[in-house]
DNA sequence: GTAGTTTTGTACGTGACGTCCAATCGCACA
DNA sequence: TGTGCGATTGGACGTCACGTACAAAACTAC
């Protein structure tokens, strides 16, 4: 409901209809309703930070570290979509009441820049500024799974992951005689 | 004010305050303060349009075109960072007010796609697939932004948007005797 | 069965929204 | 200078949702 309406259109006694708990419930557990949606948006973003936790914790180079974590990420993506909207959407609001980016810097950004990092040093990756480098990873990762939301799973979500690999990976520079 | 408190935690009688408009000019002109935030989305949307519209204009490589459009959009969400954080943040909203995804679709995918587009032509880049590109371009750009807004200025804009360019351009895989 | 906690229905006060309307203002035009 | 018309504004009002208060009921543990 929050992410179809909104935190402000989405009326307490509506949730209080849907979920079955009463109004009077509600209030007992929460001070009020934008609390519930920021317990909801903690309880995603556990979520994805023990997914991309797992996701991370298998061994390999950091290039495979790397690509396994953006892969895992678009998946939680595409399967927590809505949700997942509506938590970036509150990211970077001034008076959030979780600290949601503080979160997505602990649950996506870290392990993405420790895997860029052992990359760098097992040569499996060639890093030269790890938080540029993170940034341009999540980016890509990020639109690419607004996309998946919006237009609907027309696509295989690991394919799609793979493709936009491929790219960040590979980069946009044309090298005679690479291979793809 | 928008951009601080959010659209609920807005009251229109601050609106009214603040801007020194009487609260019955603003509802003579707008039928509610969703409107209103509405429109100053949609105008920074158009300037954002016109913006890129003017760095894709000028002459080039499908390369150089790209460039600059990361560059002037990075620039761009440096200029007006809170105002673009609201506006992605409405991004996806059900029932938007303005279309905000077209909007943004036209005013920056459509550009960098074109670029891409051309630069696969002139030989400058090397694309397979144009949305998946786009994508990830875009991805790139605006994580960078954010984390541009967020940080303050401590780094410039166009440093850092170089030092972005150079990973996705050149991507992450190590090239033995390849210049960066 | 008794004490304490949780759960729930209901009533209420409050604040902000948006509407209505009438008075005033600004401006073009005869 | 007057006159008509739309724009502007102040102020009062109805409505709706929020959040609070409280007491009754249900549940739990001993």
């Amino acid at each position: 409901m929050f992410a179809d309406h909104g935190l402000e259109a989405t009326r307490i006694d509506e949730l209080a209809k849907v979920t079955g708990i009463p109004r009077a419930t509600l209030y007992y557990y929460f001070p009020g309703k934008e609390y519930i949606l920021a317990h909801l948006l903690a309880r995603t973003l556990a979520q994805m930070t023990s997914a991309l936790d797992t996701a991370a914790a298998v061994p390999g180079t950091g290039l495979q570290r790397l690509e396994r974590l953006a892969t895992e990420h678009l998946r939680f993506i595409a399967t927590h979509g809505p949700t997942y909207r509506l938590l970036f959407a509150e990211l970077g609001r001034a008076a959030s009441l979780v600290d949601i980016a503080a979160g997505v810097d602990q649950a996506i950004l870290a392990p993405v820049r420790a895997a860029l990092r052992d990359g760098a040093r097992d040569g499996s990756l060639r890093v030269d500024d790890v938080g540029v480098a993170a940034a341009v990873v999540y980016g890509a990762v990020l639109v690419t799974g607004m996309e998946l939301v919006f237009a609907g799973a027309e696509q295989t979500v690991d394919d799609r992951a793979n493709r936009m690999l491929a790219v960040v990976l590979g980069g946009l520079i044309p090298v005679p005689g690479r291979r793809r």
